[in-house]
DNA sequence: CTAAAAATCACCCTTTTACGTGAGATAAAA
DNA sequence: TTTTATCTCACGTAAAAGGGTGATTTTTAG
């Protein structure tokens, strides 16, 4: 028999962590070993203590889930950290697992998932939870589908969906005129659209300045 | 001694449910009649329970928290219902007070916020927690200060943002282009931009044709 | 090194917008 | 009823966008 696992609970909603304690507390394999409300409690829980597997949530008072996982692992990089969230949106899985996560774990998870989501990555392998997945993949699809653009492109987007006209953009990037009407009709080209409401559009509903 | 009050958790994630059991297990007013991870099994629970109190999720699978509220109102005015919710969006707290719910918990909330939403609200007042109070009135002051529009003007917005010209406006809506070059005027006017991007910018900011 | 992609600029023409000003008709509120 | 708001339309001008085509330089990638 080896020692158990050791869980650090990372979330400020009180409710969650009992809720986690109350489900695994008949559980021999895994301890809890702490608990912490924000980043900071969890940086200095690591001081003095240390964890196998840290459930941590996307949403903390002080500083994101997905920034302080990004900072733990590079001070522990063998720390193994599973995200722990309400959100099923893809942008969210991308992010967390791009930052380092070993799992994703959804707050409906059942107490099965929990221990089979806890094992999996305890055993060095990955843990994302079947909607998750199924989120990341319609991310990575919708990314993949939406049309790319240049630097420069992206750079005049932005101040037309500001509201810029050309010649202020011209102005602002030291250009001339007839550079920037290139790159509008490029974006107009590229993105389908032919005017400056479409062209705003598309960016606002698709969030479309986040990526790249 | 009276008897303990019923609640009733509606909630699709078992770690909240096993989190408030567990926080609520020692106390003697309160009784937890039920728990219920989506619309469908609320419903079936009144057909042979009742309950005092229904803490009531906003996010469930199968119809989200408010329209449950406003229906349950419906049959049992009595109910009293408290919102559980991860978000502080002050369009949430609006939504669920206008659907009828009798309080606002943030599932932070500690075990003496969420005995003391209860006592209040069975009482026969209203529970709003600190910091769903002021995303209330932070958007109860922003829908004060957005600007408002006709009905013929916001006809017009809308078709604008869609992405059409004056002149297929004016075509659709069997109108002068010269009228609707007059709404949009004033559209700028009221809302205080000076071009089309900046128009729609502020309509996908603001929401604002959520409003009126 | 070489081909491809990106960024730059120019010119032309039409349509649409942006801004101003004024004004009649109608409906709603005081 | 009388004021006020809304909706309607007109005219004029300048600026900006929308569209097409073509061409040079610079950067990047194979």
């Amino acid at each position: 028999m080896c020692n158990p696992i050791k869980l650090l609970i990372v979330d400020d909603h009180q409710m969650i962590i009992e809720g986690i304690q109350s489900l695994l507390e008949d559980q021999t394999t895994v301890k809890i070993v702490g608990t912490a409300t924000n980043a900071k409690l969890c940086e200095q829980f690591f001081i003095t203590q240390t964890a196998d597997i840290v459930f941590m949530d996307i949403n903390l008072p002080d500083l994101s889930g997905i920034d302080l996982t990004a900072l733990l692992l590079k001070k522990y990089p063998t720390l193994n950290i599973i995200a722990l969230s309400t959100f099923t949106q893809g942008t969210y899985v991308r992010k967390m697992i791009e930052s380092g996560a070993k799992g994703y774990l959804l707050k409906n998870a059942s107490k099965f998932e929990i221990l089979k989501a806890i094992e999996v990555v305890h055993s060095g392998q990955k843990y994302i939870s079947p909607e998750a997945q199924e989120a990341l993949n319609y991310e990575l699809n919708l990314q993949k589908k939406l049309p790319k653009i240049t630097k420069r492109e992206k750079e005049i987007l932005v101040l037309i969906v500001e509201g810029l006209t050309n010649s202020h953009i011209a102005e602002k990037l030291f250009i001339s005129i007839d550079t920037v009407d290139s790159h509008r009709k490029n974006l107009y080209s590229k993105l389908n659209v032919n005017n400056t409401a479409r062209l705003v559009g598309f960016v606002n509903e698709n969030k479309y300045l986040d990526y790249l």
